[in-house]
DNA sequence: GTTCTAGAAC
DNA sequence: GTTCTAGAAC
């Protein structure tokens, strides 16, 4: 790691094509992205002529014997050639993620997907458009502005995460040149190094839509009156990085939006993604000037990544080398890729630790240090470059951190958190350093092992564990605060006023089931005056309207529907929801005349209570038993708008037309929804169920139920939970709150 | 609870 | 022009 600062700017450029693996040849699929105009046919036929590999342009304007074709004729074309070993260039817009996310789907260990965005200005693009008059894709006159506008409102910048092995971002003109070479100049033989290069923020379009719905929100008050724990508490913090980002664009909402992309001078705690996941960047460690064994080293890499992608929560964990040349990162990666590793939690990047975000486009909250025995800035590579950018606030940090003894052993690692008046926490965002002492092979420095790789390795693997361990913690600290109160980021929309509250009370009560109006006719003329008012637990009047006595008049006589439940017990009914709002939801139903919600719910109630979650449970592992990819949560809607207890089992995919809205949304995934095992747990405790404020929950923003990241609306999110292979938050594999195969594999997909 | 739809947002 | 949300009716 020692020779990392020499050359660092011209190493952060395009780095030249290295050879791969010897014998191997990799087929590249790059997925163009761009707007009609931006110049995607005139690059890839520019790298056809110049490249010595075998390209294949895919052109949708084109493909149907030179007329405009499908989609899924690209895909054919696509998967044709690279089966005969050719790279491909899919020319088609590419915009949004959803275009993008069937191509992304033909990378494999012997193909590389590549995206090269032509983001070039849209004047621009509406000019060509205009003048282009044998253009293939009929695209002429006035209105290619219209079209190219329309389509740049739906750009969503590609990014790593969905599968890319590189991302090259033009932003001129000249930017295309390069890229022009950069792709020419692969051989049959070479592949190019992976990461972000060009433009910086592949966030930027993203937050659009992200600032503007969440623009209600009050900016909270930045102004600390206590910088130190205040800000440590907020920034480490991924949910409330959101409100730094609300806050920002509150105030400064049309600047920051038009920068669009190119904010690279904003302090990357204020301005970058809104979806941050936490992200370990860290170096190799012992294997520059402690001269370890590369190839040792990277299969105890490989194998610690390994033995920790799963404790690491949502995490990532990204090796970094300034060097595409890297012998050690190109060791990695190739054994990454055939130990099949899933590239969005780790990856390996190419560029300066302390500069990833503004020179690399790549956030990290966490960095680890090279670190020497003194944990002193001395030195070079890595140690030096980490407290010469973070400056003295991480001496000072570091000396409290290490307390009297002021060192660390080999093989362990200490974490420091690094105030925010620190430069690498503005400028790059990040919160830690974890310091690592690797083992010494050199016997030029203090302790060396003189070539015992018995103990070398062995002391190796404990300092690659102690890092990720205390990865793992910040994790965990992470997601136990935004457990703990996940609106708090969300700036609250104000709850809503008493006229509203007392509309719901009467009218947006509900009734799931058009399917059980038929019955309806048989139970009677009075449905208009059906609904029932009572008194609930805790004293207070519910209305039911006439809609939500389905589940009522099922439990009070379930014969009469016989063929639409799925069971029939003495305490409980089990039942399909007519409008399932996941691959898999039932309803446990029970049986008892009075039980109408979780109110009304008493310590006398809880062996139905636990009669409910058994059979809940049970018909959970039925249905993993035909589907083990399944992942089921049982629970109760703390105010649900169907009378009759009833606990929902339902599966974490969430994939449903009938999930239409946001209440669908949070009814499920905010603490709207009380898990059965809390519930019961809580009865026990305290004597009857603790239930959360449905209205302000019903309005938080749309956040995944896994990564956590937010999302502007229903389709956005609907894209995102399809593709989001990010496990579960800690506090739902806690308890037993999912239900899921035996081998618990459904949990991790 | 769903459906319908106006109009806001893009 | 199309997509999306949210309020009203049921």
């Amino acid at each position: 790691m020692d020779s990392m600062i020499t050359s660092r700017d011209e190493e952060m450029e395009e780095a030249a094509p290295q050879k791969a693996e010897e014998g191997k040849k990799k087929s590249i699929i790059v997925i163009l992205v761009g707007a009609p105009g931006s110049g995607k046919s005139t690059f890839s036929e520019d790298v056809v002529k110049t490249s010595s590999r075998s390209w294949l342009r895919v052109c949708q304007d084109t493909i149907a014997n030179g007329k405009t074709g499908t989609k899924a004729q690209c895909l054919k074309k696509a998967t044709d050639a690279l089966n005969d070993g050719k790279s491909v260039f899919i020319d088609r817009c590419n915009l949004d993620r959803e275009q993008r996310s069937e191509f992304l789907k033909l990378g494999s260990p012997h193909v590389d997907v590549h995206a090269v965005v032509l983001d070039l200005p849209a004047r621009l693009c509406i000019s060509r458009s205009v003048k282009r008059t044998g253009h293939e894709g009929n695209l002429q006159g006035g209105k290619a502005a219209a079209v190219v506008n329309r389509m740049l409102q739906k750009k969503e910048l590609p990014k790593l995460n969905e599968g890319f092995s590189r991302i090259t971002f033009c932003l001129n003109e000249k930017d295309v040149e390069e890229a022009v070479k950069t792709y020419g100049a692969i051989g049959p033989l070479d592949t190019l190094p992976s990461g972000y290069f060009g433009q910086k923020n592949p966030d930027a379009k993203v937050q659009l839509g992200i600032m503007k719905f969440m623009k209600k929100v009050e900016p909270p008050n930045s102004s600390s009156k206590d910088p130190v724990s205040k800000q440590e508490s907020k920034e480490t913090n991924p949910s409330s990085k959101e409100q730094d980002v609300v806050a920002f664009s509150a105030q400064n909402t049309d600047k920051n939006i038009k920068t669009d992309g190119n904010s690279r001078e904003h302090s990357a705690a204020g301005s970058v993604t809104t979806n941050d996941i936490p992200t370990l960047a860290f170096p190799s460690i012992s294997t520059a000037d402690f001269q370890f064994n590369h190839e040792k080293a990277s299969d105890i890499i490989i194998e610690k990544v390994e033995e920790f992608l799963d404790k690491i929560g949502n995490g990532r964990l990204v090796l970094v080398d300034l060097t595409s040349g890297s012998r050690i990162l190109n060791l990695v990666k190739v054994k990454a890729e055939h130990r099949n590793i899933d590239s969005s939690k780790f990856f390996t990047f190419v560029g300066d630790i302390t500069q990833l975000y503004t020179k690399g486009g790549l956030h990290c909250n966490v960095i680890a240090n090279a670190a020497n025995w003194r944990l002193k800035p001395r030195g070079g590579g890595v140690n030096a470059a980490i407290f010469n950018a973070a400056g003295p606030a991480l001496e000072i940090s570091t000396k409290e951190a290490a307390g009297d003894a002021g060192c660390i052993e080999p093989g362990s690692a200490l974490t420091v958190p690094l105030p925010s008046t620190s430069q690498l926490h503005k400028r790059e965002g990040v919160t830690h350093v974890i310091h690592v002492l690797g083992p010494n092979m050199n016997p030029q420095r203090p302790d060396c092992l003189n070539s015992d790789y018995d103990k070398g390795c062995k002391i190796l693997r404990e300092a690659y564990s102690s890092l990720f361990d205390c990865f793992a913690s910040i994790v965990r600290t992470l997601t136990e605060e935004f457990n703990k109160d996940p609106s708090k980021s969300v700036s609250a929309v104000p709850s809503s006023p008493i006229d509203q509250r007392s509309k719901r009370e009467g009218v947006f009560e509900s009734d799931s089931n058009k399917k059980y109006k038929g019955p309806k006719v048989e139970v009677g003329v009075q449905q208009k005056s059906e609904s029932t008012q009572r008194l609930t637990g805790d004293g207070t009047a519910k209305v039911w309207g006439s809609w939500a006595q389905s589940l009522h008049r099922i439990a009070m006589d379930p014969e009469k529907y016989n063929k639409d439940v799925l069971e029939i017990s003495d305490d409980v009914v089990v039942l399909n929801d007519l409008y399932p709002k996941a691959q898999k939801h039932l309803l446990v139903v029970a049986r008892k005349d009075g039980l109408d919600r979780l109110t009304d719910v008493r310590v006398e109630h809880l062996p139905l209570l636990r009669t409910m979650h058994n059979i809940g449970g049970k018909w959970a592992m039925k249905l993993i038993s035909d589907e083990p990819s399944l992942v089921f949560r049982l629970g109760y809607h703390s105010d649900p708008s169907m009378r009759q207890l009833h606990l929902h089992v339902v599966s974490q995919d969430f994939n449903s037309k009938h999930l239409k809205n946001k209440k669908h949304w949070n009814s499920f995934n905010t603490a709207f929804f009380l898990d059965s095992v809390d519930v019961i747990e809580e009865i026990e405790k305290c004597g009857k169920a603790k239930l959360n404020d449905n209205e302000s929950l019903m309005s938080v923003e749309l956040r995944c139920n896994k990564c956590r990241s937010a999302h502007p609306n229903i389709p956005h999110l609907k894209s995102h939970i399809s593709r989001c292979r990010a496990p579960f938050p800690s506090n739902l594999l806690q308890n037993g709150r999912l239900v899921v195969a035996p081998n618990g594999s459904g949990a991790e997909a």
